[in-house]
This record gives structure tokens, sequence and C-alpha cells, in this order.
DNA sequence: TTGACTTATATGTAAAGTGCATATATCGTA
DNA sequence: TACGATATATGCACTTTACATATAAGTCAA
């Protein structure tokens, strides 16, 4: 097609929709979809329940519900988080805007992600809500992005339903590129932690192996953890003291 | 209020919301919104328009428009930039999607944001088509983010429409994050340049001056920048070389 | 024509950060 | 009580970065 023609479709498109009134016409279906990301066993875990229903029957989708008439986005997004999840006062922040028609085969759905990161010791009644926690395998290394897949526990490859893969892909990327400056390994730890238990925080994550010494010396040094004077116990090796971490920044 | 009231509540909130079918009743609005960035003189400006219009009538709005039934975000925010601001072809990403009810006092609108990154000679003409260039001034170091206000050339604050500044704002906190890692500084330059001014851009975006020895090493390090053996001229005093960007990244 | 001026480019050095190796400490357990 | 395991501390080579200095190459004016 020729700039020539594709410049005047354009333009007849655009006078359409510059006269455009919103009030008017039917508008996009506005949702909001979770990713509840936590670690376990140094493993990167989603919170995915089961469609019952067709489209994408028996397929694994994100938590999601549409966004109310006269509700925040961040409110829609904590609603679910607490409905669905059981989860309050977590973080929680907006990822992206899927938006393609064709994502969702029945109506024109515009979904708003949004991920949390939860300590994995306050997911464990997920089950009884028929919430799964999947396996996230990442086989792209740093911020490059790309598929994920999601396993059971059997390390059998599950559906998603959508595209709520590109959805978990993409909170990866973003969690991965946060790491570095931004206090959300702490999120997925209880109160206090070893700076063993950080670091398998930040290698799940990363998907990488660390160097130990300049991973202690880099979060000693950054001003975010503060020592309890307290150490770990039963461990069957010498106990490793904990940590908290404490929201002043570096000076 | 009592986390038993509240509870109490939400459930009631929630089992309306579940059974809420999203085809009928109202739904909110979608926009698109649009934060055009260039570099000239080393400073950050941003497109604006003036509304014509209440509400805010007088003040300077980000080009944007609503997103049709069966258009992709992506394409309603392309449609967008050429219809507004002429421009084809360049960086164009989405930044973050604000939709607090009351954001616009006329209906419920929720705008997925975009940002793009335009070479400031290809938005010459951009006056003659209702459309100014606001200089950016950013009182935060770094990506800590917060207020920006947007100035006119003589260096009066203009007024900005509904929650703009704060669109505005994100875009800046975005483009300093991605700085150190994506080839963005290369979009708002034309094809060849010097590395002082691949550094003047950069110096712009982030608010502060940059060593320049460290610079140039780590530019030239980058494998992004192919030098051209071709030199600037009649600039008072020895040229400096002209590079070109490479999408080659780092071995 | 020449020398002053300005910025580009190259080189050296000290400080800080990182990866790696080694030594010692402290628990549980056989 | 010895051993295995991991925590913690220290030293060192290597890399990166900021800063300083020296030289190169153009314009401009006397």
């Amino acid at each position: 097609m020729s700039d020539e023609k594709q410049g005047s479709r354009d333009r007849a498109e655009q006078a359409f929709l510059e006269s455009y009134d919103p009030t008017e016409f039917e508008h996009p279906s506005l949702a909001v979809d979770l990713v509840i990301l936590t670690v376990r066993d140094g493993e990167l875990l989603v919170a995915l329940s089961r469609r019952d229903d067709h489209p994408d029957k028996g397929s694994w989708a994100l938590p999601g519900g549409f966004v109310a008439m006269h509700e925040g986005l961040d409110a829609a997004a904590a609603r679910v988080l607490e409905s669905k999840a059981g989860q309050r006062g977590v973080f929680l922040e907006q990822l992206y805007t899927f938006g393609e028609p064709g994502r969702d085969p029945r109506t024109r759905v515009v979904s708003v992600s949004y991920y949390a990161l939860v300590n994995a010791a306050r997911l464990e009644g997920l089950a009884a809500r028929g919430v799964l926690l999947g396996r996230l395998r990442v086989p792209w290394k740093g911020e490059s992005g790309g598929r994920v897949d999601v396993l059971d526990d059997s390390g059998r490859k599950l559906p998603t339903a959508f595209d709520h893969a590109d959805i978990i892909a993409m909170s990866v990327k973003r969690i991965r590129g946060k790491l570095d400056y931004a206090p959300i390994g702490f999120q997925l730890l209880p109160p206090t932690f070893t700076l063993r238990a950080l670091q398998n925080v930040h290698e799940a994550i990363l998907g990488t192996v660390i160097n130990k010494d300049s991973f202690r010396r880099r979060m000693l040094a950054s001003g975010q953890l503060k020592a309890t004077g307290k150490h770990e116990s039963a461990v069957g090796h010498r106990p490793a003291e904990l940590y908290r971490f404490t929201r002043r920044s570096a000076v």
C-alpha cells in the first residue's frame, strides 16, 4: 500500500474519530488482571485459577475482574487481590495495559494488569480457594523478554488463558529490572530474614547465580537493612543473623 | 472503621461485582494521551495543545483521543501521533494507565498514556498545528519522582489540564530510568551526531552534569555507536567525529 | 600569517566496586 | 569430640569510574 493511500484512509478515519462522541457509542470493557508472585524454595511462583467456562475452559487464568464505573484502577486491583487471594496491604503496582482487539474472543476487553509481591507464607490457604501456585520457567536471561512457561508441581506445562502468559512474562521482565534499585525483594520475605534468604529471592527472580560476597556487601552498604541481633536457629550449621528491612535509604 | 465492618461491606460489593455482566452496564470511556518529548538546546520539551473548550479551557493538554471499539491501543496511539503531530515511525511506547474517577469532570475516562521520543528537527512545523513545545522544569533528582512544571518560552508557568502534569512527570521518571540500559537517547537525535550532542541529550533528560570522559568511554564501549569517519564543520573549534546508532548490542 | 581560543581526543592515576580465594566461627549431629 | 555445613571476615587482583593533564585540530581576529 502506498503512503498516499494509507494517508488518505487515515485522514478519513481521523475525521471520524475526532468527531466521535465517547458517550454516544459502545466502549471496550475494562478489567484488571493480577500477577500475584511469590518465591518458594528458590522458585518464582504465580497464582492462577482454572477456568470453568468457555472460552479457554480448563486453561489457567490470572485472577481478575471488571472495573466498576466509579471505581479507581488501583482500587479495583486491590479489591480483586482481596476477594480472590485474601491479601490486603501487600505490594501492588500497575504493570501494563493489554488491549489488542481479539485478546478475549467474547468482546473487546482492555485489561489493566497489576503485579503483587507476597511472602509465600501468606499464600498457604490459596488452594482452598481453587487457586494454584504455578512454577515459572523463564527461558531468557536478564530483561530481554520473551515467553515464559508455567509448570505444575510435577513439571508439566500448564495451558494459560487468553494473553495471560504475555502478562506474566512482562511482570518478570519488570521485577528483574526493578530489583537493582527498588526494595522489592523484601516484599517476598517475612519481616526478618537472613541474607541468604534474600539472596535466594534475588536469584529466583533473576534466574542466575549471584556472587555471595558481593551480594552481602552490596546489601549491607545499601542502608536498607538493619541487623536485629537475633539469629536463626536449628539449621544444622552456624546460624545467620536476621535482618529487617528499613525504609531509610543510603545517605 | 473496624475490619469487621469493612470486610462485610467488601463482601457485599464483591458479590455484586462478581455477578456483574460487563456487556450489560455502562463502561468507562477509553482514551490515549501522548507525551511527545524532544530535546532542544539542552532542554527537555513536551508537545501541548491549548484547550478551546471547557473543562480546563485555556489550559494546556497532551495530544490525545478516544480509542475506537475495534482499534488496538498501540494503533490508537500511533493514529493520534500522526493526526496531531504528523509523526510516523518514531519511538512510541506505552507509559501508564490513569483512571482515577474524577480525573475528567465530564465523565469517567480511563487514559492509557504513551510517550514518544522525537528529534527536535521533526517538530519544526508543530506551531502551525496549534501545538506548543513547553519547556520542562523537573525539580527532583534521579527517579524519585514528583511534580514537574511546564514553562513557555519566556519562562512563565503554563497551566496544564486534568492530570496531564502527572502523566508528564511519570514519562520523565520513566525515561530517566531507561536511559541507562535502553537505546533511547538516539531517538532524540538526527541520524548522525557527535558524542557531545548525545551527552547533551542525556544531561537534559537526567537534569545533571555528566562526566565527559567516562560518558565517552561508556558510549563507545557499549557497541551501540559506529563511527562514520565524517566530522561536523564550521563549529569554531576542533570538529568532533559524527557517529551513527547501530542496533547491534555489545557481545 | 600567526597566535589565541575552544573543544575534541588520548593518556594517566586514584578511588570505588566486584569476583574470587582463603581463613575462621558456630551451629547440629554422628 | 570430631565432622559437616554454612556464616562471617579479610585480602587481593581486576574492572570501572571520576578527575586531572596533555595534545590535536579546527575557527577567528589582529
